[in-house]
Formats: structure tokens, sequence, C-alpha cells
DNA sequence: TGGTCATATGACCAGGAGGTCACATTTTTA
DNA sequence: TAAAAATGTGACCTCCTGGTCATATGACCA
């Protein structure tokens, strides 16, 4: 975590190093990000930078809380538009609350899935303790839908937790990646074509996992 | 692609560098392996590395025939337990005969899955061909489908092939990092714990797909 | 034998990385 | 105002990177 004398600076101060870095970090990962180009980009000096930060892995850190404050900012103003919805329709609601939220801070959220996704893999045990805070979201979820019946009691929570991940990534990533080609990405996301495709991708999800498990070993 | 020189060289040399190789990609991915170790380990110069390849992007296509040349062998060698099997079930038994040959070959298999999947979406465009030859056997998988009445003649092709990639990534990183951690790779992936996992994996697309168009559309 | 040509070598280069530190400047406190 | 504490600075360090090149080796041929 950043060292008290960051958290001291003034805001303006705070938030241009913030940018520079969130720059960084989607165009070059986490690995290869330069700490000697984040401090020329945010106009400080080099040992600002390590009076501010431990390292470059520090920076990520606060990247981390970042989005995580944001996130929460975000999602405190946007309401389910139903109330009797059930699991899957929340799970949609959510998905694609959150694709907006990307879609509005697209190099933050590449910055951050860049690295979790893409070099997280291979870091040992690092980010472990954020990929289980949301694992324990979804099996929160997936239980609440076999509560209500939903889904077949006898289906193996584990994997359909996995599969909502692998879900929400794969949403994630096309969003990031085609959006990022787009002039207007917020305006990109909310068209229907995008709207009907995330849908669709959900829906295939969702049939899927409505299956119970018995079904699953008669197709075997 | 490699030069004349490293062809010309004998076969157990040619295979050393190609370990050093492998080792060294597996571990560090493309951006950041070093010349400088994969020389060391396979106990050739600096100067001859430069006149076998052009740089370690030139041996990363190297590997990329390597896999391709060996996939083919392990695969020739291997058939269907039955004729009449439909379109899924041919999909489900490619998916784990490939997981066969992962587990056969896992370091191989971790470097270029690691460049491909974690790095090669930053790269550009350098990797689109291979991707795309993928993705056209995929869709050639879908026609036949559709053709066969397994799947609802509307339904989006693109959208199938993503959900068929999707899952086909998805598993494989399953297998390389948790078959990582186990002593017997292969004789891990052919448990039954394994096997019925993969399976459930792909009964849950299975179904998700087998669902209508129309259907879809019926349910929003 | 002497000459030619492919192959092998590792010292060497410039550039950039992360990180340190003695010193300069500003702010706070007394 | 003077002293003390906090903050800011950039030259400098070591290490490693990808890449080059003059030189050495040795196989083959006239």
């Amino acid at each position: 975590m950043p060292k008290q004398t960051f958290l001291n600076l003034p805001d303006e101060k705070r938030q241009v190093i913030t940018d520079a870095a969130i720059e960084e970090f989607a165009e070059y990962g986490l690995e290869n990000a330069s700490t000697n180009r984040i401090v020329a980009n945010s106009g400080i000096s080099k040992g600002s930078f390590y009076q501010y930060f431990e390292d470059k892995q520090d920076v990520f850190m606060y990247l981390l809380t970042v989005l995580e404050q944001e996130k929460l900012e975000f999602f405190k103003g946007k309401h389910p538009p139903s109330t009797n919805m059930d699991t899957f329709g929340y799970f949609r609601w959510m998905i694609k609350t959150g694709m907006e939220f990307n879609s509005s801070h697209p190099l933050l959220t590449q910055a951050i899935s860049r690295v979790m996704f893409g070099e997280g893999m291979y870091y040992g045990n690092t980010f472990a303790d954020v990929r289980e805070r949301t694992a324990q979201g979804l099996r929160a979820m997936i239980g609440q839908a076999i509560a209500n019946g939903e889904v077949d009691p006898s289906v193996d929570v584990d994997l359909a937790v996995m599969i909502m991940e692998t879900w929400s990534n794969a949403i994630s990533t096309y969003v990031l990646n085609e959006g990022m080609k787009q002039k207007d990405i917020m305006k990109w996301v909310r068209s229907p074509q995008v709207q009907e495709r995330i849908d669709k991708m959900l829906y295939v999800m969702e049939y899927g996992l409505r299956k119970t498990e018995s079904q699953f070993v008669a197709g075997t």
C-alpha cells in the first residue's frame, strides 16, 4: 500500500500520478510497466516516486483499491429495475451494469483486467484473495438460486461458480477489446446490438446451468 | 522462421535448443523471455543464436510449428470411439483428446497458451491468422451441427464459435493450472474426477447451445 | 597442400530497467 | 526568527536486455 506521504498529497497531484499509472499498466501490464515512464508522465521525480510507493506492484495494489472504490460509488446509484427478479435476471443485470461501469472507466478496467487475467495466473498467490472475494459473491448467488428452486440442489456449486466467472471474464474481455476500437465506447455498449449479444451469451449460460446434475449424468 | 543453419543442425542439438526455448517461454512468456537465458541453458553462444533465429519472436514462431506438428502426429493415432456420433459428441471427444495431448506435452502447451492467451491479445495482429484457423474449424463444426439438425438453423454461428472457443480455452487453462500442481499430470487428467468435470463443463455448454435462437428471444 | 566457406564464439555495445542517496527546498513548529 | 521536520530532486549505481562483429574453428574440395 502507498505510504502516507502519497495520501497526504493534494487531490489533483495524486490524480495526475494515478492517471499516469493507469495509462502505463493499461498499455504495458505490470511486469513491463516502467517506473521511469510513470515518473516522466506524471511530472514527478524518481525520488518522490519511491517516497510514495514501495515499488510498481505497490502502485498496482493502490489501483485495485481505486477500482473497488469507484465501482462501489457507481453501483450505489444503480438499482435492479424490478424487485421480483430471479437470480439469473439479477446476474444479468449485474453483468450489464458492470459493463456500463467498464465502458465509463475503460483504461482503469483495462489496466486491472490485463494484469489480473493476463499476468495474474503466473504471479503465484498475489491476487488470490481478490479472486476469492468475487468467487464468494458468486457462490452466494448460486446458493440463492438453489434456495429459490431455480437451480437443482444437486448442482455442483464450484462448477457453477467457475462457469459464471468464465462468462463474466469472457464478456468483459469482449467489451474491452471490441469497445476500445469504437469512437464512443459507452454509446457502443448501450447499443441494442451489443446488449443483445451480451444477452445471448448469458442465456446460453443460463439454459446450460438450469439443467440439473442428474440430467448431466443421464446424458453421459 | 528459423534460418537454414538451424534446420541443418544435428537433431539432438536442435532439440536441446528447442527445449530450452520451451522452458523459457513457459516460465516467462514472450515479452519477458531472455535470449541470454535461452542461450545459457542450451549451451550455445550468443552469436549462434542470432545465426539460427531473427529474434525471440522467431523462436516462438518455430515453437508454433513444432506444436502443430506434434499435435498432428498425436491425433493421427487417435480416432473417435464411435462412427455415429453427433457433433457435440465429436467436440467432446476432440476436447478430451486435446487435453490428453496437453498433459503429455505440458511445457510446450503452457508456453504457447501463455503467450497466445496471456500476451497475444495485446500484440496486435501477429497471431490473428493462427486464431482464425481454429475459428474456421469450429465454424465448420457448427455448420455440420446445423446440417444435422442438432442446432437450430437460426442460431448465431459467430456466437456459437465464440462460446466453443471460450470453453476450449477455459478447460485448457484449468487442466494446465491444476494439472501442473499434480505429480503425474497424465494420470490426473485421466482420473474419473477430472474427466467428469470436463464432461460437466461441456454439457452445460451443449445444453445452452441446443436452445434455439427463437427461444432466446422468447426469454427476454 | 592451400583455399574457401559454413559455422561457432564471446567480448562488447548502447539503452533501459529498478533503486539509492546526498542535497535542496518547503512547511511546520517553537 | 531559528530550528526541525517533511517533502522533493535528479545524478548516479548496478544489473540485465537485445543485438553486433571481428575473429577462430573445422569440414570439404581442387
